[in-house]
DNA sequence: TCAGTATTTTGAACGTGGTTCAAATTGAAG
DNA sequence: CTTCAATTTGAACCACGTTCAAAATACTGA
């Protein structure tokens, strides 16, 4: 019975990150509550921090996993649009983001609000998520600009995650932008739609 | 002796904005203790709460004088630069609002991030601010899109300031983007670079 | 099986921080 | 100077993240 205890504490992380997720998809990062998630995972108060250094290492948890389902939304958007222009498929990409921000906005948020707030070093699978995001999009640049060599591209590549990051972080912030959220979409193609050689 | 007591409280809301501005300045937002700010300005703990409704007031406050600051910095970009392009002028605005950026950045930041934490409708004042900006953004946009309606430009002009936001958002967040800052400046014009008809 | 030891779990308690409010102070009026 | 209203004060309240000594539980050897 040697990994009983280890079972046992893997499954209240388990727990506790659901739960965390609920939380934070329903109320925002900023409403997480110690003793709430106590409550929702049915443990002690005290019992997190046997689990989890801290309240934000839920919160990294939880991003761990919006980043994959962030990852797998735009992967999937370009999954069968290898004929299509390449700034189409930048334009497929955007708009995949930009569903997935609208419908999951608090996860989203959480995402990027974190490292505002925390001061230590971003963790290494948080950027190497990042990278891949990055992958995807460097493609069809790689397309459009096949004279640039590869720092000029990867300055782009994040040009354009940036920009298109911008006009949905505004977007959906409906009380500063104004613009009802079916526009975003078209906001992205008048600026994507720009991109290209010469 | 009848407007005393106005003069009294009006000096005190003048000494706590001062104090908040110079302490969101030094550690952000999210560190401005309502303890610090009554030592800051001489008054009694309580008494922050006679001049405003809460601290979340106080910041607004501040927001205000960073959005004068902020507005009046991309005017002066482009104050002289009427014999310049379009593109040129929204790329000075777009630099002059990354250099406000870098070197305010934590009061930079409080203008957008309490957005997030906040509920209830953003003052009227906030969005008019944001009118101003956009207005100096609509002219070179107008000039290079003569045939298009307002409608559109409008849209085109939110995308554009969206996207600069949004460079310089992640740009500043060293630990995300990796970039070093001097890149923004060619990130921006790599993405403005490209606006323009047909 | 059981006593003894190590490990885990628990939740009361601590520190911090925003906000309130009864009491003290200050200012106005007679 | 006295009285009454308004203002100012800071101790106290509450919410919250985090800790830690004690209780509960698991493991080991006889």
């Amino acid at each position: 019975m040697a990994g009983k205890v280890e079972a046992r504490k893997a499954a209240l992380r388990e727990k506790l990150v659901e739960a965390a997720e609920i939380r934070i998809a329903r109320d925002g990062a900023g409403a997480l509550r110690a003793r709430d998630l106590a409550q929702d995972a049915g443990c002690a108060l005290g019992a997190i921090y046997n689990a989890y250094d801290d309240l934000t290492a839920i919160i990294m948890a939880v991003n761990g996993r919006t980043f994959q389902h962030l990852g797998a939304a735009v992967e999937a958007s370009v999954a069968d649009a290898d004929h299509e222009p390449p700034t189409q498929r930048l334009i497929l990409m955007s708009n995949a983001y930009l569903r997935f921000a609208a419908e999951n906005t608090n996860l989203w948020r959480a995402l990027f609000d974190l490292q505002m707030t925390a001061e230590g070093p971003v963790p290494d699978w948080y950027l190497q998520a990042l990278e891949g995001l990055f992958a995807n999009i460097a493609r069809p640049v790689a397309e459009l600009f096949p004279g640039k060599g590869a720092e000029e591209t990867g300055l782009m590549v994040r040009a354009l995650f940036s920009s298109v990051h911008g006009i949905v972080l505004l977007g959906l912030e409906r009380r500063i932008s104004g613009v009802p959220p079916e526009q975003i979409e078209t906001m992205i193609a008048q600026v994507l739609g720009q991109i290209g050689p010469g």
